[in-house]
RNA sequence: GGUGAGGUACUCAAGUGGCCAACGAGAACAGACUGUAAAUCUGUCGGCGCAAGCCUUCGAAGGUUCGAAUCCUUCCCUCACCA
C-alpha cells in the first residue's frame, strides 16, 4: 500500500463529507489513523442506508488509514436517542448478541481484513458488560456536565416528548468507546452519520480530559432521495437489507436500477468505488442519453456484486434482463431460473377438469388463473383478445388459447407475461 | 329521543316497473408510444361460455307483479338538523 494520504478530498468530491474537527487534515497528513465506526445491532442486517458509514470505513482503508467497525452489542442495549423521536424498545440481551454476529458478517464483505492497516471489527459489549455502575461514574460521568448535555440537539430536542435516564446517557456511553478503543487501539477518529456529531464530540471531550490525547470527528451528510421520499425503502415500502433472505438480490439490484435520474449521481459517489472520471462519465450519460440508464447499471451492478457476489448479481442482472429488457428466456440459465421462481408467481400446471386434456397442450387461460394474473377465465380471455399476453417472450392471439408442449423451456416452464411487466412462471409436470 | 335525507359495481355518481349487467367520471388493466419515467391516444373493465346465451348482483330478508335497482313490509346501517 501507498503511504497513507488524506482521505478527505476523495470523500470531498464524493459529497460524503458533511463536517469534520479543524485538525483531522493535519493528522491525516502526519500518518496512519485508526478510525472507528458504530453500527446498531437493532436487526439481525445492515440496509442500505445503513451503506454510508460502512463506505467511509472502506475509503478509510483505501486511504491507507486503519478502520475499525464497532458493533454495539453493548450501547444497543441503551438505545440512541440521535434521530429519534421517541423512546426505544429495549431488546433482549440474545436478540442483540445474535444481530451482533450477523452485522459481523456483513461488514467483512466491506473491508480488508489482513495486512498492516487491515480492519477490525469489535463488540462493545466486550467492555460495556463488565464495567460497574460506579466505576463509570467515577471516570466517565465525572467528565460531563449536565448542562453540556441538556446542550446536544439529540437530548434538546426530545426535552419536550420525553426521554428516559436510560436514553440521556447512551452519549457517555459512546464517549466511553471512544475512549476505551483510542486506549485500547489507538482510534483518533469517530466517523459517522451527520446526527452522530453531538456523541462523538462528548467523546472527544472526554478523550481531552481524561488523556490529554487528540481526536478527531468526521460525518457524513444525510442521504435525500430527490422525489422527497426516504431513502432505503423499497417501492412496497419496506427497507432494502443487504441479508439475502429478507432482501433477495434481484430485489437489491432492482432497487438501485430504479434510482431516480437526479440521485443517481450521487448515489454513484456514494456507493460504489468507481473512480472519478468513470463517474463524470455517467453524469453525462444521464444528461445526454438518459433512457439508456447506463448510470443506474453501473450502479445496481457495482452495488450488488459488492454485496451478494459476482454470481449472484450476474444473476439479478440476467433476472431483470427477461423480466424488463425482453431478452430471450430460451438462454435463461438453471440459475437464473431458480432465481425466477422466488421472485415472480409460480405454479405447477393442472389440466383443468373441463378444458383441454395435457396430452392436447397447455390451456392459457389455466396458467394466468392459477398463477393469479387474471381473476377469472373471462378477464384472461380479454387479455388474450387484447394481446396482452406472452408465452416464453411470443405474444400470443385469441386464437392461442392453447398452446403446444413443444414450447415449454427447460425443465418443462412456462414463462407467462402480461402487459409490460407483470410474470408468472409455470410448472408443467411430465 | 324527534325530524329529514340516504345506502347502486374498486371509488364517486346516474338510474324511480320492462329498452338495466345497470349512463357518466375517476381508478385499474391491456394496446400504441416510451427510459423498468411522465404525458397522450385507443380499447377493456360481475361470472361462465367460441358463440347464442345462461347465471349472480343495485344495504338485508320477505312480498306485489308476466316482469323490480326501481312498488310494498320489516330489519340493519350512514349522514344532516332539532333536543
Amino acid at each position: 500500500m501507498s503511504e497513507p494520504s488524506a482521505p478527505i478530498s476523495e470523500l470531498a468530491w464524493r459529497e460524503l463529507l458533511f463536517q469534520h474537527t479543524e485538525g483531522l487534515p493535519a493528522a491525516f497528513a502526519a500518518g496512519p489513523v485508526t478510525g472507528y465506526c458504530g453500527f446498531d445491532p437493532t436487526a439481525s442486517s445492515l440496509h442500505v442506508g445503513n451503506l454510508v458509514p460502512v463506505m467511509g470505513l472502506v475509503h478509510l482503508q483505501r486511504a491507507g488509514h486503519r478502520p475499525i467497525a464497532l458493533v454495539g452489542g453493548g450501547t444497543g442495549m441503551i438505545g440512541d436517542p440521535s434521530g429519534r423521536s421517541s423512546e426505544r424498545t429495549l431488546q433482549t440481551l440474545e436478540t442483540i448478541a445474535e444481530n451482533a454476529a450477523a452485522i459481523r458478517a456483513q461488514l467483512a464483505k466491506f473491508l480488508d481484513f489482513n495486512g498492516p492497516h487491515g480492519a477490525k471489527l469489535l463488540n462493545n459489549a466486550d467492555w460495556l458488560a463488565p464495567l460497574s455502575l460506579l466505576e463509570f461514574l467515577r471516570d466517565t460521568g465525572k467528565h460531563f456536565s449536565i448542562n453540556y448535555m441538556l446542550a446536544k440537539d439529540s437530548v434538546k430536542s426530545r426535552l419536550e416528548t420525553g426521554l428516559s435516564f436510560t436514553e440521556f446517557s447512551y452519549m457517555l456511553l459512546q464517549a466511553h468507546d471512544f475512549l476505551e478503543l483510542h486506549r485500547r487501539e489507538g482510534v483518533s477518529l469517530q466517523i459517522g452519520g451527520s446526527d452522530q456529531w453531538g456523541n462523538i464530540t462528548a467523546g472527544l471531550e472526554l478523550i481531552r480530559k481524561t488523556t490529554g490525547g487528540e481526536a478527531h470527528a468526521l460525518t457524513f451528510p444525510l442521504i435525500t432521495n430527490a422525489d422527497g421520499s426516504k431513502f432505503g425503502k423499497s417501492t412496497g415500502g419496506g427497507s432494502v437489507w443487504l441479508d439475502p433472505a429478507r432482501t433477495s438480490p434481484y430485489k437489491f439490484y432492482q432497487f438501485w436500477i430504479g434510482a431516480d435520474d437526479r440521485d443517481v449521481s450521487r448515489y454513484l459517489r456514494f456507493f460504489t468505488l468507481l473512480a472519478r472520471a468513470e463517474i463524470e462519465a455517467l453524469d453525462e450519460a444521464v444528461r445526454t442519453a438518459p433512457g439508456q440508464r447506463a448510470a443506474q447499471r453501473a450502479l445496481a451492478a457495482d452495488v450488488t456484486t459488492r454485496v451478494h457476489g459476482t454470481d449472484a448479481a450476474r444473476v439479478a442482472q440476467e433476472v431483470s434482463a427477461l423480466l424488463f429488457e425482453k431478452a430471450d428466456p430460451q438462454g435463461l440459465s438453471d440459475a437464473a431460473l431458480a432465481a425466477l421462481r422466488e421472485e415472480i408467481p409460480f405454479a405447477v400446471y393442472a389440466a383443468p377438469a373441463d378444458g383441454p386434456a395435457l396430452s392436447e397442450g397447455i390451456d392459457v387461460y389455466e396458467c394466468l388463473t392459477t398463477l393469479g394474473i387474471a381473476a377469472s377465465r373471462g378477464v384472461a380471455k380479454r387479455l388474450l383478445e387484447q394481446g396482452g399476453v406472452s408465452i416464453n417472450g411470443t405474444k400470443l392471439t385469441a386464437a392461442d388459447r392453447v398452446v403446444g408442449a413443444e414450447r415449454l423451456l427447460r425443465g418443462r416452464h412456462l414463462l407467462v407475461k402480461k402487459g409490460a411487466r407483470e410474470f408468472g412462471l409455470v410448472h408443467v409436470p411430465a
